[in-house]
DNA sequence: ACAACCATGAAACAAGAGTTCCAGACGTCA
DNA sequence: TGACGTCTGGAACTCTTGTTTCATGGTTGT
């Protein structure tokens, strides 16, 4: 890290007095200590006192403990960036089961967003980036999306929360939330009973309602929420899909990041810092 | 870095006043900035007064200057040496329209069932049926896939769980596994060290694992698992896209469901009467 | 239009940093 | 032993840093 002043060191090794040498230890030993600390807590660190640290520097050439540091600053201002790439493979054979569900997927997505109303995104951002905190909610299947959508956007911003109701104390949760806040709503058939009072409970907090839904549900969502995006979730009878649904909300996860590219950015890095960190990954 | 202060400040981003805002500015630029420089350097670079700089910190709930440098050394000390290059590493493009996403998802999708050896379906619903309970695993996004996994298997059959780690209680959740189980892996990077220990500990239990990952992990993958489905997850850098999975997911039910129709159609039928019986639904 | 409030910078202030001075400790040499 | 030189820490001192106070300008809300 303070290269020059290691060397330095390294230089005058063999004529160090005893004091300088636990100075030159504990400095050889961590050498960005010197861009961080005073030299008075150097001078603690190696046990000697704050006058002979002072004469230590200008020992090795320094006019002051000022020039030790900037020189150490100056060097660490240096970076390069990285690039990745990405990989590609051989095709193999099909099956039935496959292109249908393939194209039935396909179809669905194209549909959706082919018809899906661009100008609608600044808006849902809008929403989004103004809103104090942001919640997820889905019964059923959509509770799995809903964690999902959390963990997606919490990339992007700080105050993601998932509405789930643990252990059925829905009013804890709610007593959470603010006017301005955002919902995403997100829900196919069928819808539970407790949905209508907690729309009520939402209009009243005067939340903001972003709803993701099928079309059938979409004309009468649009009495309630600020924004509706329907989606196509034909499936041959019985599973239901939600990959359209998912897609849809990345979508606006990337309309949001396209509108906050630096904070969004800085944000990823710091998570990832604290990933780091936490050394829970390989 | 200075992690934990950086989260302050994005925290409380949209609340700043414009002063605040160039400190603020001033220190997301540079992250390490605040270890190195003195309060008052920070408040020439953001062209602010030593005064408001000092209050800013306070806002953040910082009692002083000094705790906030003491708390970014001490963030520093706890990482590994090489981990400060931070660089700024701003992801070049975005899909930012709806028709770059779009043709991502679909080529995604494409690709992803273009590859797909068909002849492991049957396998998989083999393994599947056989299986005395089935078993879904994800962390981090994945583990929102794997909540939905969870409740489109349950749809199924019965014995479906979700392998979360409820309260770091593993133990207790693994203490139910046993031969013969199925255990489906969805993961995309990273991968938490813990996965390693919980293969293994599969692998002894011999539970049968169906692996849903991205082609980097594929061939490791196939070292522990009976199955490997690779997932195209191509996704301009910043966000993932976990729709591709999710549809991979579906159609194994899909390839269940086509192999026990009736059973399943049972339980269709019944899981709504029960649905029915308790009222929740509209 | 007025009052109340907030954000801001200049200046006063307190605290701490780094340097210098000085006296004592230690070792060396005659 | 005594004289000398060197190394060292304590304390005085100076300079800088960070905080607080105060006056000013701008905004909000009624």
């Amino acid at each position: 890290m303070a290269s020059r002043l290691i060397l330095r060191i390294q230089e005058r090794s063999s004529r160090l007095t005893s004091s300088e040498r636990k100075i030159a230890q504990v400095l050889l030993q961590n050498q960005s200590l010197v861009e961080t600390h005073t030299a008075t807590e150097l001078a603690a660190r190696a046990g000697v006192s704050k006058a002979t640290t002072a004469r230590f520097f200008r020992s090795l050439g320094y006019a002051d403990f000022e020039e030790v540091r900037l020189q150490a600053r100056e060097e660490r201002n240096r970076r390069e960036p990285y690039a990745d790439l990405e990989s590609m493979s051989q095709p193999a054979t099909f099956g039935r089961t496959i292109s249908d569900h393939l194209e039935l997927e396909l179809r669905n997505l194209t549909r959706t967003f082919e018809e899906l109303r661009s100008d609608l995104l600044p808006d849902i951002a809008q929403i989004l980036e103004t809103a104090p905190r942001i919640w997820l909610v889905g019964f059923g299947d959509e509770q799995g999306v809903a964690r999902l959508g959390q963990l997606l956007f919490a990339r992007l911003r700080h105050g993601v929360h998932e509405l789930s109701g643990q252990g059925q104390s829905w009013a804890n949760e709610l007593s959470m939330t603010g006017p301005r806040d955002a919902l995403i709503l997100l829900t196919f058939e069928p819808r539970p009973k407790l949905l209508r009072s907690l729309l009520a409970h939402a209009r009243t907090t005067r939340m903001r309602i972003i709803t993701l839904t099928d079309h059938a549900y979409a004309a009468q969502a649009e009495r309630f929420s600020d924004v509706v995006l329907p989606c196509h979730v034909a499936s041959y009878g019985t599973l239901p899909t939600h990959a359209t649904m998912l897609s849809v909300l990345r979508l606006i996860a990337v309309a949001y990041l396209g509108r906050n590219p630096e904070a969004v950015g800085q944000r990823i890095t710091t998570l990832a810092a604290i990933d780091e960190e936490l050394d829970l990954f390989e």
